[in-house]
Parts: C-alpha cells; sequence; structure tokens
DNA sequence: TATTGTTATACTCTATAACTATA
DNA sequence: TATAGTTATAGAGTATAACAATA
C-alpha cells in the first residue's frame, strides 16, 4: 500500500532544491506580495486544490463566526437559502447541489424544521420526494443571515476590487460543479 | 441563542418569492450554462464562500482519489510539498501557513516520518523549534505526488483557459491569506 | 429493479485545553 | 511570562451500508 520500500532516508539540503528546479512558478510566487510569509515561497501556492481549501479555510470560519448570533452554521444557512429560492428542492436535489450526502440533509433539514424555518411537504409528482419550503420565520431569519454573510463575504474578499471579485466567483462558479 | 421565539409557520410561495425580489442576481445565475441544474437558479452561486466550499469539496475529492495509489492524503502531500520547498519550515510555520492546528501538524509529520518522507531536524536558533525536511525517498514520493496532483488540477480546471486558470490561481492568492 | 428519505455507524477533519521544554 | 511541540479529547464534517416506502 505504502511505497516506503526505499531505505532511502537521506536529507536533501536546501541548496539541491533550490537549485535543482529553477522555474518560474517560484519567482512568481516569491514576487507576490499578497501571500504573505516566507513560506509563500512554496510551490503549494500554484497548486488550485490548496488555495481553494485555504480560501474556504478562512472564509467558512468567518461565515461561520458571522452566522453564530444566529444559531446557524454555513452549512444550514445553505440549506436554507436554497429553500428560499423558491425552486421548491427535493432533499436529494439539496444533497447533490451542496455537495452532500443525502443523510447528511436530513439531519439539517431536521434542525431547521425543529427551528420553523423551514417545513417539509409532499411532492404531488413523487410521493417518495419531499419538496423544501421555507416559512415566514424562516424567511426573516434568512434575511438576518444574508446580511451577515453579505459582511463576512466582504472580509474574505477585502484584497479584491469589486470587478476582480465579479471575475474571482464568475471563474469558481465554472470549476464548482464540475465533481 | 436561536430566533426562533416566533411561532410564525406560515410558508411562503414560490410566486411569492420570486417576484419579491427580482434582482440580476438571479438573472445572472440563470443564464450561466456553466452551473447545472435548475437550482442554478438559487441567490448561492453569488456566495464566495459556498463557491470556494463546493469548489474545494470536488477538488479535494479528486486530490485525495489521486493521490490514493501512494497512500498519501492531501494534507499529508501539502505538508510533504512545503517540505520540499528548501524552506526548512518549523512546524509551526507549517500549522499557519496550511491553517491546520500545531496538534494536526504532529500527527501529519508523524505520519509522514514513519514513511521515510520527511525528518524532524533540531533548530539551532532556537532548541524549542523543529525544523522539518525531506529524505531523498521522500523527493521521489513527491514528484510522483506532483504528477497527480497535476492531472487532477487539469481535470479541476478543465473548464477554463489556461489564462483563466492562471487569473483565477492569482486572484485566490490574494483572498487565501486574509485570514 | 431502482430511487427517496431515513437510520446507524465509522472515519476524517477541526478545535480546545493542558502539559513539557525551552525562551 | 510566553512560545514550540506534544498529548488527549471532543465536536463537526464526510462517507457507507442497510432499510421502508414508492416508482
Amino acid at each position: 500500500m505504502t511505497t516506503d520500500s526505499a531505505p532511502d532516508r537521506s536529507v536533501t539540503t536546501p541548496a539541491e532544491e533550490l537549485s535543482a528546479s529553477a522555474d518560474e512558478t517560484k519567482k512568481d510566487a516569491r514576487s507576490d506580495p499578497t501571500a504573505p510569509g516566507r513560506l509563500a515561497q512554496s510551490a503549494l501556492v500554484e497548486d488550485i486544490e490548496f488555495l481553494t481549501a485555504r480560501a474556504r479555510a478562512t472564509g467558512s470560519a468567518r461565515a461561520n463566526f458571522a452566522l453564530e448570533p444566529l444559531g446557524l452554521r454555513v452549512r444550514e444557512y445553505s440549506v436554507l437559502t436554497v429553500a428560499r429560492s423558491g425552486l421548491r428542492p427535493s432533499q436529494r436535489e439539496l444533497a447533490e447541489f451542496l455537495h452532500l450526502d443525502p443523510s447528511q440533509v436530513v439531519a439539517l433539514v431536521d434542525e431547521l424544521e425543529r427551528r420553523g424555518a423551514v417545513q417539509r411537504e409532499p411532492d404531488q409528482r413523487d410521493r417518495r420526494s419531499k419538496v423544501i419550503v421555507t416559512t415566514r420565520a424562516g424567511e426573516r431569519l434568512g434575511v438576518q443571515a444574508d446580511g451577515r454573510i453579505k459582511q463576512a463575504e466582504d472580509d474574505s474578499m477585502a484584497p479584491l476590487s469589486n470587478s476582480e471579485r465579479e471575475q474571482l466567483k464568475a471563474l469558481l462558479r465554472r470549476i464548482a460543479f464540475t465533481g
């Protein structure tokens, strides 16, 4: 399963490393004033998976902190927001769109329903399916949450201009649903 | 703690919702051919926290799948990659840069050290600190992993042109370290 | 036979607190 | 007194399998 068959544990030196592959990747990273700290010279800052992971780690921490006074977490907010769209999503659709397991959606809808923010409605055309709709209380909760999330987003994207923010979101939208 | 004091559980209708706020947000989302499924009309597709969460969910799933034959997970790969930079990061620096708790770094370095991929070295200038360096075996493992991660990244960004990919990464870099 | 929601379960990831050795 | 690494522990997030009702 692992590749540790080779007993070669000799250590590489920094000099070897730095001279070995003098690609422009590291030069770009080094000249980028926005990535703080000396580790920003690492090739990782060219890794899209790392960048999205880092951005969402700080972002969702911020979002959860912003929603905390409302007793909401970011995953509940996402369910509530889709429910508020008026699109009458089924739980299965929510799972797929939010990249959650169907069993997780059950728990999230349970919690929102317990708070009186959403309701399960029978689907006319398929009695297996349940459609999630918001209540008036859920609407009000959603509006409050929107304001706080808006502020969090403003903090997250503070380094970017308005057009850059739109650009970033447009690019992210195009890769966010390819799984 | 919660805001469910109001017993108002009357349900809002789709018609109300859709006519209530006819903002351009929904129009943009609707005309975006890249976000699949009817739920892409939801206001969530304008939410940066949602987009980064969605992108990293699919991305890290892809990355973990790509690394699985090497017995690596994406978090171990990130530690290994920074170690390979030749920058001699301390565990504390790794924690901050990778947005991990110091205790998590201990476990990740333990695992990589057990495999003979990295080593802890004493820091000359501060005997509390330990510096993480790669071994030759770790170098080889890293090279193999790089290739697989490169392929995963190529899949993740398939919808984008080369210049768009660079644009996206540059924008992400500017917001990824604001936490 | 396949799918929706559901329950149960386990595994990964993340956050917190306390301890030790150094500074 | 503060900081780096470590240990322990609990909580949040994620993945899988099985089941009942319905298609």
